[in-house]
DNA sequence: GGCTAGGATGTTGTTCAACAATCCTCAAGG
DNA sequence: CCTTGAGGATTGTTGAACAACATCCTAGCC
């Protein structure tokens, strides 16, 4: 509850974008929000700077913010990075504490039962939380954030694709190739196929995207 | 020129704050410091924004702002990522463009002139520019800010040791050693140099940082 | 003496209204 | 077709005001 107005104000936001009802491109306009939220126009405009923080939405100079619409190249990029922090858990996986390993194959069981059920949202939540676990075996807190907001992002860009209900499916039986690696200790193995793994699943996306505009 | 005031703010700042001009600990005041600067205190808070985002100052609610004092915890978590990110280049070493690898061999070169000449200050500059260049080699935007951030966090540390004089010194001959590994093409060996260096160089540091306040 | 309760004081959090600076639109003119 | 220049709309910045909160000091109690 220590939490500051901008904060929630930041968070709500974030939801509603997350959730696609502020789709990527839209202007976020100061006095339209500050009379929607009941807030004023400088509380907004604190609670704009939290997200261009997570990169959520950009801020442009006396134009105004608008939520982001990553293009390829920010895809490429993204997973540049996420194969750094990702391969870098795998490297730490040795020496990483139980409980963080448990997360790993806990993220890749609920992934598959979400399949199961057909539950789409799910899957990809879910095929999110394994990455992000296995960042996490790095057991360092600003791996972890800089992961969260690399995923936050990446879920942007997949609103701009056109059908991304079953993206992560096929992707689920690799998910559970990289855990078993894991657990009978073939690192090396497991940092090789996580590497084609991402290669693959960016290639995918990428060529799923439309056009950047000029 | 197209910058904001706010943003010209905290260009301000963090310079007061990287020369040590404001120590860490210090509270930045919003009343004094916006009479000190000149502008309104709204402006200055969406400066602090800014700050907050390279992690250089820390945001208590309802107490103000403050220049961050990193403790061993944080040090010991800047080089977790610093090891992620910089052993990433590495890897990146075989299909980085030329531009990049040069930009490594400088760096090298470069803190051996400050060196020689006996500029410490120098030397630190340039022995960052080195690892910032072993993560450039990823060639990747976010990885590029993401590095930048954290040595600036770290630039911060060595404010509260003791004598950072000639902390960089005895690490010049084992930049020089990744240097020539790299160029020698052996990719494992540079890559478990840099790990061995970075966590020589993390105790090191740590070891001489005061005692974490309760 | 030591401890808690309560108020005094200063700081930050938030709002409001206004004006300056900038960008966008669109129409007039060459 | 292109340029140019109002005009309108939006953002950028300011200053003042009040509310909310933290800290410190003091008074009172055990």
């Amino acid at each position: 509850m220590t939490r500051s107005t901008a904060q929630r104000l930041a968070a709500a936001l974030r939801e509603r974008i997350e959730r696609g009802a502020l789709p990527p491109g839209t202007q976020l306009s100061e006095e339209a929000l500050s009379l929607d939220l009941g807030v004023s126009r400088n509380t907004l405009r604190e609670a704009f700077r939290l997200l261009v923080h997570d990169s959520l939405v950009e801020h442009q100079v006396n134009r105004g913010v608008f939520v982001r619409v990553p293009g390829p190249d920010d895809v490429t990029d993204i997973y540049r990075m996420r194969g750094a922090l990702e391969t870098a858990g795998v490297r730490a996986a040795e020496h990483a504490p139980p409980a963080l390993l448990d997360a790993v194959t806990t993220a890749v069981t609920e992934a598959e039962w979400a399949a199961d059920d057909g539950d789409w949202p799910a899957v990809a939540t879910a095929d999110l939380a394994f990455h992000r676990a296995l960042a996490g075996l790095c057991a360092s807190p600003r791996v972890d954030t800089a992961m969260d907001r690399l995923l936050a992002e990446l879920r942007l860009a997949f609103h701009t694709m056109p059908s991304p209900r079953r993206f992560h499916e096929p992707f689920l039986v690799r998910n559970r190739a990289i855990e078993q690696l894991l657990a009978k200790g073939e690192y090396t193995r497991a940092e090789a196929e996580l590497t084609a793994y991402l290669d693959d699943a960016r290639r995918l996306i990428v060529d799923t995207m439309p056009e950047e505009r000029p």
